[in-house]
DNA sequence: GTCATCCTTGACGTGAACGTCAAGTATCGC
DNA sequence: GCGATACTTGACGTTCACGTCAAGGATGAC
């Protein structure tokens, strides 16, 4: 069982972004395709890289630190020395996205405590209609 | 007791940002600060202002995304139709910030897994050069 | 063969979010 | 009064993340 590739067309219909970007992210080193001629053929890594890559944008992160987090996804058994590094990015990483959490939580909480008080302004002008 | 103000200066002290960062985001309408002069003066309110628009920043949200949303935190008694608008956008929002945290802790768990992928190839390695 | 379709590599354009001068004003210490 | 410091308004420059042509190559349908 060989595996599928996929074109940049179908990449862009898949993954609903466009064949710029693609190449832009091949440029830029966060993807590499394989090549049949001139053609690009994206293998399911590089559909799996993808998926990280537009996670990583929508937690605000750019490309270039995106760029960085790959690495920790592919890990090609590389030396002791290597995985260790790797694993203390990871940490990093890790400890990161926990302070996002619970900045993220805050913000709900606020955005709670906000919408509490426009309920009850609410209220209190329906009881004050409905006392006319 | 009359509400302290802040200069410029402190302010992008304050909140590490360059005073040509608090001037844009005045020309583009998510600051107002009041005038003494020509000098602007920051309020409490800025600041808490400001607060969410770094926030916001730091969640991926564009300043035009991020105007809309300081609305929901700014309500001036307005009409039943306003704050009832005012509530279904708060909902949303809120809808779209828990979205976000449930991707957030699936990175979070993804990162894990890998992080013990990891761990194990150094398990592998330390055990078989124990064995040498 | 040729037409359509999909792909390729340049190369220049664009919007967002500021950075970076330049030139002038206001205030404070001395 | 005078220099230092902090502020002001332009106005042009820059970086990121692509968008948008232009010009051309490969492949399949007819």
């Amino acid at each position: 069982m060989t595996e599928p590739t996929y074109t940049i067309g179908e990449m862009s219909a898949d993954f609903d972004v466009t064949p710029r970007t693609l190449r832009f992210y091949e440029y830029k080193e966060l993807l590499r395709p394989i090549r049949e001629g001139q053609k690009r053929l994206f293998t399911p890594a590089c559909r799996a890289r993808l998926s990280l890559i537009l996670r990583g944008k929508r937690f605000g992160f750019s490309l270039d630190e995106i760029k960085d987090l790959l690495d920790l996804y592919e890990i090609g058994d590389g030396q002791v020395t290597q995985l260790a590094a790797t694993l203390q990015a990871a940490e990093h990483h890790r400890g990161e996205l926990l302070a996002q959490r619970a900045e993220l939580d805050q913000a709900i909480s606020d955005l709670d405590d906000q919408m509490r008080l426009v309920r009850d302004m609410l209220d209190a002008k329906g009881t004050q209609r409905a006392a006319e």
